[in-house]
DNA sequence: ATAGGGTTAG
């Protein structure tokens, strides 16, 4: 056996094992072959095996004959056949060639087989070090890839600007910001200087932790912005809820003259769907166009996400039937699209069609399709997809799908049914799931069960002074005064204060915004009188404001009846007096909409003959001649 | 020989 062994390779590929004699010596001694690697493309052809070891029977003494093999690697099996033969050659003192091999292995992600090299490597340089610090973020491994560099420092190894970028992107990953500002800290006293990639990276993580204000701050020191810095702004800005300032980046960077590819377009067209303004929608869209941006992938799907949440599924829909190529986040955003703006029956529509293009689905496509389907009440559809889910696509629900199923099961008046689906989850309830629960007492007027689901609100976010409105609500619903009063101090002992709701409407490109009673507007005193015009029109078309209705999320307020100034009413009468005749009016909110204001909404719209859309965090209910296209009231 | 930015739910 030792003989053989002198003499050959031994290589398993799917199980099986094959044999090649090649005139190696001391390769099978060093290395493991070992299965311990996380590739992900699956081991290749035996055809493409034989090829490659074909080649072997020449082993070369050149360094550049094994770089160039390395880089046409296929797969981390062939990566250890030539790091067999680099160390048959006695190659591997070669510091190049094994950070060549090192820096391979991190790509196919085999951290095992690197860090084995990587320890058996008698001489490293600060490249070799770097590489396995960053082998180490990229697979996710954290502690060792901190431990590796505080190694690399300890070994009395210069800093540099190439580990440094790893290392700080493991922070941004891990979303450690003490360990982030620790890294800076420690850059800004090594006293190196703030090199480009050093720089970009800090600003990526500040951003990605959410420490938008250090991100700026940085940003603005940059002496040379180039377009990856822009995007990381443009992005960082949308998703810390300033989506205007992403636009007003863009612009800027134009101004300066960098020229923006496909990736930092995606950033703008996200920003734009976080701000839903149609008009920058379509403006953005025309320059895509205009400039010629290919549709791949991620741009279209982002520009689906942004029409839809703009408020025109249809565009959202030219967009997906125009793109070549959809992949499972593709559809899931067309899917979600259709279920936020009521029309679940085309939502389900595209599932088949989803998987007959061969796109498996994923945990999100199934959260847009229960989301879809409790949307328009397709009970029974639901409980068999949420079945299917798990069943044929062995997805296990998490509190996102529960919670689906517990809006579904409740609107539909299947309380006890929800209750016990709740009682049977393994996973951890959140402030959603008892949401959805207590929208369904509300609308069916189970006092007790909304109680219990308050309760627990109130629990998890103590905090929250709206859960202290809700069970107040309740209580004072079933003339339990008592316990009305008690909340009330509850709320007074924890300083809790209510924080009134805002409405946005966008009229030609601009986004006015509204709040309870609100009279800073400048066209207050136009506003105010319509408001009073629609009431008497109102009156006349036999309105009754539902001031009963149970739990409503604004305060008494809204019991005072039409003229209440509500923010949703504002937007919606200047809207009536800002836009001309026959156009839709559009109005964004981030809270609940209240069943007062629905109403309201509604009789307006068949007074005024007006389309209202409303925009209920990411839900949208189109008012039509009097009728809400959602399905809210089935 | 080593370094960066983008898409779906909530």
């Amino acid at each position: 056996m030792s003989k053989l062994r002198k003499h050959a390779f031994f290589v398993s590929t799917n199980g099986r094992f094959r044999f090649f004699s090649a005139p190696a010596t001391a390769a099978v001694a060093d290395i493991s072959f070992q299965p311990h690697l996380h590739e992900q493309s699956s081991m290749n052809s035996q055809n493409q095996v034989q090829s490659l070891s074909d080649s072997q029977f020449s082993l070369s003494v050149d360094p550049k004959f094994y770089i160039s093999s390395l880089l046409n690697c296929r797969n981390s099996f062939q990566i250890r056949q030539i790091h067999a033969q680099v160390v048959a050659c006695g190659l591997l003192s070669n510091l190049v060639v094994a950070n060549k091999l090192l820096y391979i292995y991190v790509q196919y992600k085999a951290i095992t087989d690197a860090h084995a090299l990587f320890n058996r490597m008698g001489d490293r340089d600060s490249v070799s070090w770097s590489v396995m610090v960053g082998g180490f973020a990229k697979v996710g491994d954290y502690i060792n890839c901190f431990r590796t560099f505080s190694e690399f420092i300890q070994c009395g190894m210069q800093l540099d600007s190439y580990t440094l970028p790893f290392v700080i992107r493991a922070c941004r990953d891990k979303k450690d910001l003490v360990m982030g500002r620790l890294i800076h800290d420690i850059v800004l006293k090594s006293g190196l200087q703030l090199d480009h990639f050093v720089c970009a990276a800090l600003v990526d993580m500040y951003a990605k932790c959410r420490a938008i204000d250090d991100a700026r701050h940085l940003f603005d020191q940059m002496p040379n912005r180039d377009l990856v810095i822009w995007t990381v702004m443009i992005c960082a800005f949308a998703e810390s809820g300033n989506a205007n300032e992403s636009l007003v980046l863009f612009d800027r960077m134009r101004e300066e003259g960098v020229v923006p590819d496909n990736v930092a377009m995606v950033s703008v067209v996200n920003a734009c769907a976080k701000l839903g303004a149609m008009h920058k929608a379509r403006f953005i869209h025309d320059f895509i166009a205009g400039n010629k941006f290919p549709l791949d992938v991620i741009l279209g799907t982002a520009m689906i996400d942004m029409y839809a949440k703009c408020g025109s599924v249809k565009s959202a829909r030219e967009i997906f039937d125009g793109m070549r190529k959809k992949n499972v986040i593709s559809w899931s955003a067309m899917i979600a699209a259709y279920g936020y703006h009521g029309q679940g029956k085309k939502a389900l529509e595209l599932f088949p069609m989803m998987l007959s293009s061969g796109v498996l689905p994923n945990r999100i496509t199934f959260v847009s399709l229960l989301y879809a389907c409790s949307h328009i009440g397709l009970v029974e559809e639901g409980l068999q997809l949420f079945s299917s889910m798990q069943d044929d696509f062995s997805i296990v629900p998490d509190v996102k799908h529960y919670t689906c199923m517990v809006d579904l099961l409740g609107r539909a008046g299947r309380l006890s049914e929800a209750l016990k689906l709740i009682e049977s989850m393994s996973v951890e309830k959140d402030e959603g799931l008892w949401g959805a629960l207590l929208g369904a007492c509300r609308i069916h007027k189970n006092v007790d069960l909304a109680e219990m689901a308050a309760k627990s609100l109130l629990e998890l976010q103590p905090q929250n002074p709206g859960h202290y409105v809700l069970l107040s609500n309740i209580y004072a619903n079933a003339g339990r005064w008592q316990d009305v009063a008690k909340i009330r101090d509850l709320m007074t002992q924890r300083r809790l204060k209510k924080v009134p709701g805002w409405t946005w409407i966008e009229v030609d490109n601009q986004i006015h915004q509204f709040s309870v009673g609100d009279g800073t507007h400048p066209r207050s005193k136009d506003i105010y009188g319509m408001l009073k015009t629609l009431s008497k029109k109102l009156e006349l078309a036999g309105y009754v404001p539902d001031t009963n209705f149970v739990l409503h999320d604004v305060d008494e307020e809204v019991k005072l009846g039409i003229l209440s100034t509500h923010s949703e009413k504002l937007a919606i009468a200047f809207g009536l007096i800002a836009t001309p005749e026959g156009t839709p009016i559009r109005i964004m909110k981030n809270l609940r909409v209240c069943g007062d204001c629905h109403s309201f909404s509604k009789y307006v719209s068949a007074v005024t003959k007006r389309v209202i859309i409303v925009r209920d965090a990411n839900r949208f209910h189109h008012f039509e001649g009097g009728a809400c296209s959602c399905g809210d009231y089935w």
